[in-house]
DNA sequence: TAAAAAACCGACTAAACAGTCAATTTGTGT
DNA sequence: ACACAAATTGACTGTTTAGTCGGTTTTTTA
């Protein structure tokens, strides 16, 4: 594995455990089993790094969640599946969950940096496609994006202080209708 | 104003802009006007003081939303006078609401600390009260807290990035049949 | 195969950091 | 007026920090 991803499979570890701050460049360095300046090699300052991981992440979620959509699904189906997908990514993955919560609450994190990503902007024309179809309710189809984001995370720290109901699947779909009667209109 | 009280407003400020670690003791007690030893004589060390801020917080929304709920309410009212009132007083102490969020989606917090608070203790018996009655879904009462509070913040940041609609309440009706639709039956 | 470029090392630095402490002021009860 | 406790100061310390840099190895290219 190269370096640069050894770098950021590390520093997701320990950022996961001990916050950004609390987490040393020389640690991440030591740790990834290279040298220190490497790290300044490939991320010039220590917000880039994490700013690199966050786009990162998000990358690898939407191209899993890409691969779990069909065509001529409806709506309900699509957001279903977009839902279940998040939701199990982030419960497989949890440091970059814990990471990315992080992230999103930080001080770093603009609406700005939220909209440029593709992820984003696939599930507004989704909403905006209900809100038009009239099954959505009439709201600004930002928050029913939001809505349900905010819901996915939910939903994983629930399912991850209750494991035995991480493979129910009919308390998981107990579980989306919370997420498909807020957005429906 | 007393020095202790100085300090965690400075604290407040400055944390919620520069984040946890990004904030130096030294800077908050200058910042205060006071000197850098009674930072430390108040809160034996920084990590004390942002649980004591924590605390605090939580004991201010409590009082003020407790005085907002009233006897005789309908389950719905009550709900809706809660999430109102969470939803314009996180509004009207933006600091209060970053410092907030990050605290509660760092490392340092944790389920233990979520559920030893009154306010979740009160909400907890709601939500309970809803299930027995079978007008909530049939869940954990505790996800349902968690959707409300998560509900809360996603408004909060959502009606933030819409200043006009802070004013609206028949906007702010609308947002509250999402929260009302995702838990209710 | 030589030269240029990119990856890599680890010792180093200057600044920043949380927390200490001996000394001083302020407040309180008698 | 006195004594005792609590509040307050700010200089100080040892450690930790992000980031640098001169030099070395490895890879690419022509």
């Amino acid at each position: 594995m190269d370096k640069r991803t050894k770098l950021m499979l590390t520093a997701k570890k320990l950022f996961s455990k001990h916050g950004f701050y609390g987490t040393a460049t020389a640690r991440i360095a030591k740790d990834a089993g290279v040298s220190n300046g490497i790290l300044f090699h490939y991320f010039s300052t220590k917000d880039k790094l994490i700013e690199a991981m966050y786009f990162d992440v998000k990358d690898r979620i939407f191209h899993y969640s890409l691969g779990q959509i069909y065509k001529d699904a409806t709506l309900k189906e699509s957001f279903y599946t977009l839902w279940l997908a998040a939701v199990e990514w982030n419960l497989e993955n949890p440091e970059d969950f814990d990471f990315m919560l992080q992230f999103e609450n930080s001080p770093f994190y603009s609406l700005e940096i939220e909209k440029s990503h593709k992820y984003v902007q696939m599930t507004m024309e989704l909403a905006e496609q209900g809100i038009e179809q009239g099954e959505f309710k009439f709201v600004s189809p930002l928050i029913l994006v939001q809505v349900v984001a905010g819901l996915v995370d939910t939903t994983v720290k629930f399912l991850r202080q209750n494991e035995d109901l991480q493979q129910d699947t009919e308390y998981k779909n107990k579980l989306f209708e919370i997420v498909w009667d807020a957005i429906k209109k």
